[in-house]
DNA sequence: TAAAATTAGATTGTATACAATTTAATTGTA
DNA sequence: TACAATTAAATTGTATACAATCTAATTTTA
C-alpha cells in the first residue's frame, strides 16, 4: 500500500467520531447560559431531567439511564443534595442500593427548566429533518453499542 | 398549557443533546483499548492526528482545528512532549506563539496508528450510509454554531 | 512613539468521566 | 449455615474541558 492510502484514514476529515465529539462538546457549551441560571451543569441537567421523569430511583438505575457510572454519579448527586434539590437514603431492604428522591425544591424547578429546551432549540442550527435523523442514527448507535 | 405538554419537552427521550452526548462518550470509550496500546488518550491521539498532517502547527491552531483551547491543550501537549512524541518551541519573530512539532518518535508513531480507524470502524455499529449522514449532519452543526 | 488594545499561552478552579480498586451488603451454594 | 460469588456505591488516580484570569509579547492608534 502505497503512504497516501494507507494514511488517508488517519486524517481528521476522514473521522466520523470526531465530529461526533466535537459537536457534542459544543452544544453542551450551549447549554451553560441557560443552565447557569438554575445552577446546574449540563450532566446535573441531565440527572434532574431523569429524576423529573422517574421521581426517585437507584444510583445504578440512573447510571443505566445516562450512560454512567457511580464514579461520576457518587460526586454528582452530592451536589444535588448540597443544592437541596435530592435526597440520597439507602433502600430499606437492601442498604447496597441509594435511591436518589426529589425534594420539594428539586421538583419545583421542573417549572423554571421548562423553557430551556426552547431556548436551546434556538441555538442550535438544525433542521426538523436533520434532528429527526441524527436522533435515529444515534439511537442506533446506543442500542447496538453494549453488544 | 397543561403539564403534559408543558413537560413533555423536558423528557430524557426528547432530547437530541443526549444520544449526542452519549454516543460520542461511547464511541471514545471504545477507543481507548487501541489506543492504549500506544500510550495515547483519545484527546492526545486527535492532536497527534492533526500534527501527522501538518507537522507542525502552533497551539492556537491545533485549537482550532479540535475545538479545543489552551486551557485544555497546555497540559495535554506538555504530555505529548514527556513521552517524546513532540516539542514544544517558541517561534522566533512572534515569541508569543508555541509550535508544536513532530519529533522523528512522534513521526514514527503513525505507523503503528494507521490500523486504528479499521478496528475502530469494527466496533461501532454504523452502517456506510448512516455515517455518511451522521457525518453530514454533524459538520453541518460545527460549521453553523460559530455564528 | 508611548499608552491602549489585542493576542497567544499559561494558570487556576470547578466539574466531569472512567478505569481500577475497595467496602459493605446480599445472594447463591456446597 | 458458613463461605464464595455477586452486587451497589464509594473511593482513588489520571485526564480532560472550560470559564475566568493572568502574563508577556505584539500591534494599533492617539
Amino acid at each position: 500500500m502505497d503512504d497516501s492510502k494507507k494514511y488517508e484514514h488517519l486524517k481528521l476529515s476522514n473521522q466520523i467520531c470526531f465530529p461526533l465529539y466535537a459537536a457534542s462538546k459544543e452544544i453542551v457549551r450551549k447549554y451553560q447560559p441557560f443552565l447557569s441560571v438554575l445552577d446546574l451543569t449540563y450532566t446535573q441537567y441531565l440527572a434532574m431531567l431523569v429524576l423529573w421523569e422517574h421521581k426517585s430511583l437507584n444510583i445504578k438505575a440512573l447510571g443505566k439511564c445516562l450512560f454512567l457510572d457511580s464514579g461520576t454519579l457518587t460526586p454528582l448527586v452530592k451536589k444535588l443534595e448540597e443544592k437541596n434539590l435530592v435526597t440520597r437514603t439507602r433502600k430499606q431492604d437492601d442498604e447496597r442500593n441509594v435511591i436518589v428522591s426529589l425534594t420539594k425544591e428539586g421538583e419545583d424547578l421542573k417549572d423554571k427548566a421548562s423553557s430551556i429546551p426552547f431556548q436551546i432549540a434556538g441555538c442550535i442550527p438544525l433542521s426538523e429533518n436533520d434532528a429527526k435523523e441524527l436522533y435515529t442514527i444515534l439511537y442506533k448507535i446506543l442500542n447496538n453499542l453494549g453488544e
